[in-house]
DNA sequence: ATATTATAGTTAGCCGACTAACTATTTTAT
DNA sequence: ATAAAATAGTTAGTCGGCTAACTATAATAT
């Protein structure tokens, strides 16, 4: 009665218990279960431009806007439009920013540390190439192909 | 420069290609991103309970409340309540619900197929004992530990 | 038998994602 | 040099997910 759940229905509900840990570790920093990629981004490299930051997180450039919208507003960046193109803002993080992406960065170690014990490194290299052969399997199917 | 991406992030991409093709193959069938999984599940187990279908899909009962007020609007479905206990309401296809479960049968299976190209089934059921490893090992994760 | 508690759904309001249509600026072509 | 095309962001509207607060019905306890 209860089929089999195939692997991509498992991976999601991993993925989603996998982000309630991360969103539990951070809950005090006014920082939301999307933002925590866009901190560590940003605490790696300063001064991105939004068309940057959404392909770094493959994301559409209208969902970034809004998403630095709310950031900025909870205080944790800023933007200043771009001196030599008018049309790029770049984007800083603000000192509470960076306390919060060092926070996230811890949270993100300790959720992936318990997520994988009790895997060899080897295993660990093993679903790696699985997923990059998943992911260049889907990625190179172009839609007019059957 | 690019840091590897790590494993999540990873998954995360894989993901998001996979639903992106799912959607491209059933775009005229009135079915929205998140409704596959679940006419799937009503079409093996007509009549199924709001609760049954939430727990199934592993999602809030509001999150479903209102995906199924927009799918009985398009006419995928209806609900009725249940003679015994008045407070449950049980859900059923209506035929065009089930023709269009029947074409997101088919396009997961597809997209299924091309995903795991390649892969020998011994790697599949690696992936797969990898995959409930992880998710042992986060949903075992108590709050209060650590 | 009544009062309490538990369960099923709903509503409201938020965040994250998308597309489509728009503005503003910079490049490129003619 | 000016017109056309490309690029960066924004806005509006929708779907999917959540939490919190609510209603209505059923089950339990005293």
């Amino acid at each position: 009665m209860r089929p089999e759940p195939n692997l991509t229905h498992l991976m999601r509900h991993v993925l989603k218990n996998h982000r309630f840990h991360v969103d539990r570790l951070i809950r005090d920093y006014d920082v939301f279960p999307g933002q925590p990629p866009l901190l560590l981004r940003l605490s790696d490299n300063d001064g991105l431009s939004q068309r940057e930051l959404a392909d770094s997180k493959g994301v559409k450039p209208a969902t970034l806007t809004v998403m630095l919208q709310r950031m900025e507003k909870t205080g944790l960046l800023r933007r200043s439009a771009d001196e030599k193109d008018q049309r790029v803002s770049r984007v800083h993080l603000t000192d509470k920013g960076r306390r919060a992406a060092e926070a996230v960065r811890q949270a993100m170690d300790e959720v992936e540390t318990r997520c994988f014990e009790g895997f060899l490194p080897e295993e660990k290299l093993l679903l790696r190439r699985f997923l990059l052969h998943m992911q260049d399997n889907l990625a190179s199917w172009s839609p007019d192909e059957s």
